[in-house]
RNA sequence: GGAGAGGUGGCUGAGUGGUCGAAAGCGCGGGUUUGCUAAACCCGUGGCCCUUUACGGGGCCCGCAGGUUCGAAUCCUGUCCUCUCCGCCA
């Protein structure tokens, strides 16, 4: 969330904001009850103060009578205070649901635009799309014939959406993992697995919504706990109401979680294969800076991804993310997309976002520097290193052969324990 | 899952209804002394918010949320977390 002061002095800016991001927040309201708030805010205190004095008073009262007389007294501005308690409260609730719904502010370099459409694309990756000489197949054909997916059973299992991993294609995932985690390691990323739930404060800290027609959350029943949509939101809450070091900034981590998405409202679009699937594993960057040092961190991260993919040695292009497509955290975001030639476009792999302190203000998660009185809010980062089912779809098509088999990348080789996946013999099939 | 103990400032730890935002020690910052370092001694040292040009003043915060009371770190309820023992278990 935006910091209350900030939407109050730069209301334009902030309604602005809003309508570039195309969302409908009500900053005016919220800038007259900040003033209301402020006013009863002050009442309160006063009264506080007169109860407080009342309260001294009373050992000091010379007999019976004049205590009670100010216990009486004390009695009526407890009443008092609880009174107008309660409206501050309903102010505060109001505001609070306002705060909500306000966006980060946006990145002046970033595009403006209401959707996708008006992303930027502002690099490319080293890999050219290549040129088939045969009719390019997509990863869920490619998978069959080298039996990589079981989609039946997962939806035999769990549902649409839901699917079993198999043979080199778990090999592959492995591989993915190791070389994701082996590279930011080198970078000085400190390799995390994280609980595959958080609680919901968490999620709402990090500007996930755990409940709602609208939300990608599956929650956990009779507990204030969700399935995670990212490592992101472990990796967020690992600061959360804490204040560090500001020395010990930045921190840079990378987490491996599984990450599990409703996809409501994604009914219909793109569901064949791993595109858009229910659960999948991710290596995520996750990285807490000096507010200073967000924006150089973002390049950092998307240099990281683009070093990934370019050593998968897959096609890509990068964009910068357009005012109305980067949620509500992000000050600004890329992303990369790769080239998938069984849908013959590109699709989003990655994608890296700065969101300044408006995480961290809700986390509340702080930084302090020695000597200097008070704190300051830290800036978080988020990127994908490599979110494993997209992964596959790029790794899969872009390295497939006339023949049907998949050439594994060099750097997968060691880990996956071949140079090719070759096509299952009719029979061997267990 | 059952039984018990406990959560206090950067840390250790005192505090069981008022003068406690909180003893003491450690740590940290500054100073005196000192050839340098060290020791000793002295002073200072939490956060959030409101107000003030400044000096200052005020409110809130003892895991969190409620309750009792004129008054709560202290009593009551709920909740989260930590530890110990028993059971179960990868």
């Amino acid at each position: 969330m935006l910091d209350r002061k900030f939407i109050v002095e730069n209301a334009q800016l902030v309604q602005k904001n809003c309508e570039n991001r195309g969302v409908g927040a009500d900053v005016a309201r919220f800038v007259e009850l900040e003033a209301d708030r402020k006013t009863r805010q002050v009442e309160v205190e006063q009264l506080n103060r007169r109860a407080n004095e009342v309260s001294k008073s009373i050992g000091q009262a010379k007999d019976a009578q004049q205590r009670e007389a100010r216990k009486a007294e004390g009695r009526e501005i407890r009443e008092q205070v609880a009174r107008l308690n309660a409206e501050l409260d309903a102010i505060e609730a109001e505001q609070t649901f306002i705060q909500g719904t306000i966006p980060n502010m946006s990145h002046p370099d970033a595009p403006v635009g209401v959707d996708d459409k008006a992303n930027l694309e502002i690099a490319r990756g080293k890999s050219e799309p290549r040129e088939f000489d045969f009719p390019p197949l997509d990863h869920v054909e490619l998978g069959e014939r080298l039996d990589l997916f079981d989609f039946e059973a997962g939806a035999r299992v769990a549902g649409a959406g839901f699917y079993f991993l198999k043979n080199d294609a778990v090999l592959l995932e492995l591989a993915l993992q190791q070389f994701a985690v082996r590279t930011l390691l080198a970078e000085g990323f400190t390799p995390m697995t994280t609980p595959d739930l958080a609680r919901n404060d968490v999620l709402q800290g990090t500007g996930f919504i755990p409940r709602g027609p609208e939300t990608q959350i599956y929650s956990i029943e009779n507990s204030d706990l969700s399935l995670i949509a990212t490592a992101e939101i472990p990796l967020g809450g690992l600061l959360a109401g804490q204040t560090i070091d500001a020395d010990d900034l930045p921190l840079k981590f990378c987490g491996t979680s599984h990450c599990f998405r409703t996809e409501a409202g994604a009914a219909g679009r793109a569901t064949r294969g791993l595109y858009r699937v229910h659960q999948f594993t991710k290596i995520e960057m996750f990285a807490f800076t000096l507010p200073e040092g967000s924006e150089a961190m973002l390049e950092h991260l998307r240099a990281m991804e683009c070093r990934l993919f370019d050593d998968l040695e897959i096609p890509f292009r990068v964009v910068d993310t357009a005012t109305g497509d980067l949620g509500g955290p992000a000050y600004r975001k890329y992303d990369l997309e790769a080239w998938m030639p069984g849908r013959g476009e590109y699709g989003e792999v990655t994608s890296t976002s700065n969101c300044t302190d408006y995480q961290a203000r809700r986390l509340n998660a702080r930084y302090k520097i020695k000597g200097e009185k008070g704190t300051h809010f830290v800036h978080t980062l988020n990127g994908t290193a490599i979110a494993i089912s997209r992964g596959l779809i790029a790794v899969l098509e872009n390295h497939q052969q006339a023949d049907g088999s998949v050439v594994v990348p060099e750097v997968l080789r060691a880990a996956v324990g071949k140079d090719r996946i070759e096509p299952v013999a009719h029979g061997s099939k267990q």
